[in-house]
DNA sequence: TACTTACATGAATTTTTGTTATGTGAAAAT
DNA sequence: ATTTTCACATAACAAAAATTCATGTAAGTA
């Protein structure tokens, strides 16, 4: 059922997300005639126009540019508004949308694919959606409601949002076997030269670390397989969570650069806002988590 | 122009503000029937029963009660939804929904008449809305987004609003023509006597004042009227506005208390929620507000 | 030039929504 | 107890709205 029905915005949302009203057509299951008619309605409505569109390709105008942002937002609410109604059945409904960062499914101790089993194993009508983004951008789209729950290292804590620590991951610094260092003898390699060779940093999670993130970084990036990339090119060093190394590992491409301080552990955080929605399927995946955890340190 | 049009939430609404069907085919400019009809629509969509009706009278179920405060709320922020969109055309639209606290009309330095007459002189197609509460509600309506700016003595600030200094207000004890103080020379008032007095408290913006707060109230009040009526009942003292006392001080009917100790002034601030619908109308009244106010001590 | 793509438009049609008239059941009046 | 009235439900019909189908148009492509 559709509370908060709009066919205009649905529309509207539809065909930007299409790039055009001839795609919008199998999306929304009507013609292109009804949709030309509804975006007309929509730019009478509105007093002005929203998209350029023709042979001359689809494009939004810069009003319809705001709004459609302002619609996908609406429409997003609307949804869990609907979902907030329709669970008052005691029905377990609407949207779960989960925000994690990226390279977790090796992660031991996150209790995700557990919680997922968990939950889905109860008799539901949930619609999942399941991001994978960095923290700044899941503590964006948590305060957007874009996510209604996200699993990442959030260092910075916002006041708005509350956070649960569900586990925590052990990185180490790694090189790969096409980089000087990887045969050098264990005694040999201390910070003087680990300096000496360029380092590629993560934009998020920074490690509260040593003289290493001082050193000017030449690369950032925001992806731990892009981190696995360029360290395996050899040109670089850099950080990866060891679980998820582990296979370049194994297979003799990286080696860890094992000393005492080179060890790091970042904690992972179930983090929601309480204030946008509450509902049954966001507080019982967040019950399922919790029940999941394991906070011990890594080994 | 509606553009998160929704004829079940909306008939609901105004059903369960008439007080039942029948009532609101005025409101709502349908016949009976068809509200009969969307009712049974909603609920059928929704699973359940939102109200008791018939001979018997109207009745929200204890569902409907809830689903009937969500839908309120989601039509409010539908109608500012809507209003966004619609100032992208470069018109002023949409609701200003206003709060203040009562007895402000005389309120000299108060510019809200002013700055209504500067807002209403540009063209608009504004809905307006004033409703009379005290400083503790309308923060609250504020947060819920029911009010789009209030203007009250604000004492506890909270993080998420944003406050403005608009003007202070003078206050003074009085006591009427029926009280045994009011013909008492001035000097022999004192705190000793007047706390052997029985006071009448207001239940908002306590003066921080001395021992006649702290002598118990046996009435508390929260609305000037309210505390003018208890005072000329000649059984109480009460803290009123200066400006507002006037008249009756002038009609003789009121002697002020005019002892050093007993002065206070609070300080109005104009308090709005950025976060919740950044509206040009919203933006324009606040600047109005603003350019008009008189910050100065009262005399 | 002819063709294709991407959308607009008008007439016809389907679907939705609303109205009128009438029915039902419970409380109030007689 | 019977009748009346009130508050809503329902069915049949009417009006309105939305959608489709067929076709038109304009800009880019072969």
């Amino acid at each position: 059922m559709k509370l908060l029905r709009n066919t205009l915005l649905e529309t509207f949302v539809t065909v930007v997300e299409c790039g055009g009203f001839s795609d919008a057509q199998f999306a929304l299951g009507i013609t292109q005639s009804a949709i030309s008619i509804r975006i007309r309605d929509l730019e009478t409505g509105l007093g002005y126009r929203v998209c350029e569109r023709g042979r001359g390709g689809f494009r939004l105008t810069e009003r319809g540019e705001i709004a459609y942002r302002k619609a996908r937002d609406i429409l997003l609410s609307a949804r869990d508004f609907d979902a907030e109604l329709l669970e008052l059945r005691n029905a377990i409904t609407g949207d779960l949308r989960i925000g994690v960062v990226d390279a977790v499914s090796s992660l031991p101790g996150l209790p995700l694919v557990a919680a997922l089993q968990k939950f889905l194993a109860r008799p539901n009508e949930v619609q999942l959606e399941l991001v994978i983004a960095s923290p700044t951008d899941l503590t964006q789209r948590l305060i957007s409601g874009e996510v209604h729950v996200a699993i990442a290292p959030f260092r910075h804590q916002l006041p708005d949002l509350s956070y649960t620590e569900v586990c925590k991951e052990a990185h180490r610094l790694y090189c790969s076997d096409q980089h000087p260092l990887f045969n050098l003898p264990a005694e040999e390699i201390d910070a003087g030269i680990l300096s000496s060779y360029p380092l590629c940093q993560r934009s998020y999670d920074m490690m509260a670390s040593t003289d290493l993130a001082k050193s000017k970084a030449q690369v950032v990036v925001a992806n731990m397989e892009a981190m696995a990339m360029l360290i395996e090119s050899g040109h670089y060093l850099g950080a990866l969570p060891k679980h998820f190394a582990q296979s370049w590992v194994d297979k003799g491409i990286f080696r860890e650069l094992n000393s005492d301080d080179l060890r790091w552990t970042s904690t992972f955080y179930l983090a929601s806002r309480q204030s946008k929605a509450h509902r049954r399927a966001v507080e019982l995946f967040i019950q399922d988590i919790c029940s999941c955890a394991d906070k011990s340190d890594p080994k």
